[in-house]
DNA sequence: TTAGAACTTGACCGTTTGGTCAGGATTTGG
DNA sequence: CCAAATCCTGACCAAACGGTCAAGTTCTAA
């Protein structure tokens, strides 16, 4: 019998057996919720997928719903985590280009969890309105405070901090969430190559340092 | 019976009945179809958000994905409507600006239509990855191009040009998308107040304008 | 006024869906 | 080695699904 407890992937007090299914299912979640949303995924796709017997993943989850929970909620563990990368007494610069990089990252490695996040915001984020409205608001209201204290001492050019966090934010997840249609008009065959999540990369982080008064604008010739 | 004519919204050489109840379906096909995908959507939830029995709804438009395909064409063509905007002659700052503005104005009005539109995109694109590879290519191509004239002539800073309408794509539906995530950090009910689009829309222009040396960067404290 | 065209819709159908379960197989700790 | 715990899964079910249809109502143009 499912011993009630809630399965979550980083349970390490589990057995083997059980922690190896709950990473395939939750990986075969992840990629079938990012691709059809909650109401359009199936639990037959979601096995199919994972390579395992229907049963089986009601077995470990019980039902649809507490596997998405648990797909949510590790997405969300992953996005706090590499949250904490602005510090206050690094330089504005290179740390701007750091959090870039890292949030680019993360689009480029796990697009499908930006996916599921994003389908959940685009359906009016009935099951994270939690998470927006206390960690995420804090996070940018701490980071954004760090900015503008920056913009205090002289250190960057005045600039709206909690929308240039925002911009950021959609900047690079565009990358992810939308990467067939930057395939599409760039020519590339369904795939960015890696040179393209590159030159976006470069590209975020000169139009963000621009901004700040961070790069100097390149003369006009 | 449905007389074998693909109903689409502007199609004006239709009877009054049927032109009313075809638009009163595409809008709330719209909405449903953009909070849960084409899967996810059923056709009774539209039958019930347009105020009509299930059966209507397959009397005007046969089956579901030929719903769902006048909903992405009636979309694909008030994209392209919009598009026109950037022209060869024009003064780069207030050209940038308008467009910046034209966008954003669709974010705000049209927020459904962005939505599906980004549910498509996240799904991999299937049934517009044609719209993709032409229509939308050959109009970044285009319009690059003249963003390149202006640079060579020296009217703006040199910038990657493509990628900057990438970005102000991005930045402009983020508004439309994950409007939720935006109205959460900042702490309002749900809904983003005008004023919210206005100072969006500001700050898109004035990080747009400093990165292409159009707007002077103010100088730090 | 009237006949045909267009529209309406409750009832229905086959399929797919999320979820259950009993009974067997495998693993694990002592 | 054994027995208890855990894992496995084909078969099954009720509900929801997309779609059909026949019988009726309303509209329209002559």
């Amino acid at each position: 019998m499912n011993v009630e407890t809630n399965a979550t992937a980083d349970d390490s007090s589990q057995g083997r057996i059980r922690q190896e299914n709950i990473e395939k299912i939750m990986k075969a979640a992840e990629k079938v919720f990012a691709g059809n949303g909650f109401r359009g995924a199936t639990t037959a796709a979601i096995a199919e997928e994972a390579g395992l017997p229907k049963a089986n993943i009601h077995y470990y989850f019980g039902t649809k719903a507490k596997l998405y929970r648990a797909v949510l909620d590790d997405i969300i563990a992953l996005w706090l985590s590499s949250f904490r990368e602005i510090g206050e007494n690094d330089d504005p610069a290179t740390t701007l280009a750091d959090y870039i990089r890292a949030k680019m990252q993360l689009s480029q490695n796990r697009p499908n969890a930006s996916k599921v996040f994003a389908n959940e915001l685009i359906r009016g984020a009935p099951r994270i309105s939690g998470y927006l409205e206390t960690e995420l608001k804090e996070w940018v209201e701490e980071k954004a405070a760090i900015l503008d204290h920056w913009i205090e001492e002289g250190r960057m050019a005045p600039v709206d901090s909690k929308r240039l966090l925002f911009h950021i934010w959609s900047m690079t997840q565009t990358w992810a969430d939308f990467e067939v249609q930057w395939a599409a008009v760039l020519g590339r065959k369904k795939k960015l190559k890696a040179e393209d999540f590159d030159a976006a990369t470069d590209f975020i982080i000169t139009i963000v340092l621009r901004t700040c008064g961070l790069q100097p604008i390149p003369s006009r010739s």
